[in-house]
DNA sequence: CTTGACTCTGGAATCGGTTCCAGGGTTTAG
DNA sequence: CTAAACCCTGGAACCGATTCCAGAGTCAAG
């Protein structure tokens, strides 16, 4: 146990991911591939974790794994893709505010259908129909 | 082509969708099952449209199609799931919120991040490593 | 020697909504 | 007769990140 410092479970657990999850980025080139013990097993490199950690933050904010594996293996072959990044940043943050701005959409139109849901549900007796899936084209229509 | 009013195409270009999408709400029990002609071809009744544009709209404020497929089998079979369909909005309204809370966060991270960029790009000689994708894990301890 | 906890492999499954596919009819116009 | 434009079927492919799987090896503790 003394000895599984970088082992998978170990790297796994520290970098907040899968084993089957290391497996797969190694697989997408996005991290190192690690070296083996003499039984086979996979001893991770120092940096690992914090690579993996790196490519979970870069995820976070909407870049792709295939993206970050271009991006990760210019770099380890002693390019500087950083233009691109920001380019690639840019890109992302154009289409989050889109996406914030059809997700709020999205919420004032909830909001107002809960609304006036009430007020017909008040009015409707037990069991009857009340139809309010019918106000969501009606509320769409509108705006 | 005056025969065609309620067939495939028609149908599906007033309700704007394919007509593969239409055949797969019939699948899915969205829409009722369309009448047939002597030739086999789908008559839909006339309140298809219609009812492929709710199911739009609903899709669009985050119902799912078995959570339709469900509302409204129950609601065709003189059911009135309008207090099942209320908590279902409750809920999409909580996670359309929460999701609205997390882009927003990564929307600030993203801004950040560039602005970040672009001060240290200014600072890095041509084709220099300026490692910018560090500044992610970084930017990210600090929030 | 056995049990239990690790590890290995590569390919497949998952989520959901939509689209695509092949192989085959039908209809209308020229 | 033929081309073009419809329509039919059910099952598979797609997107992307992650997880799951089976079958097999490794290793330390009891």
């Amino acid at each position: 146990m003394a000895e599984s410092r970088n082992g998978s479970s170990e790297t796994a657990r520290r970098a907040g991911v899968s084993t089957d999850t290391l497996r797969h980025y190694e697989r997408k080139g996005l991290i190192p591939k690690p070296a083996r013990l003499a039984n086979g097993y996979r001893r991770y490199a120092e940096g690992t974790v914090e690579r993996v950690r790196l490519v979970r933050a870069a995820l976070a904010v909407g870049f792709s794994l295939d993206e970050l594996a271009e991006i990760l293996r210019a770099r380890d072959g002693g390019h500087a893709p950083c233009r691109r990044v920001r380019a690639l940043a840019v890109e992302k943050l154009t289409e989050v505010e889109r996406r914030l701005a059809e997700l709020d959409q999205v919420r004032e139109q909830l909001v107002g259908l809960i609304a006036a849901w009430d007020d017909r549900l008040g009015e409707t007796a037990d069991g009857e129909q009340a139809h309010l899936l019918e106000l969501i084209t009606r509320n769409r229509r509108e705006r």
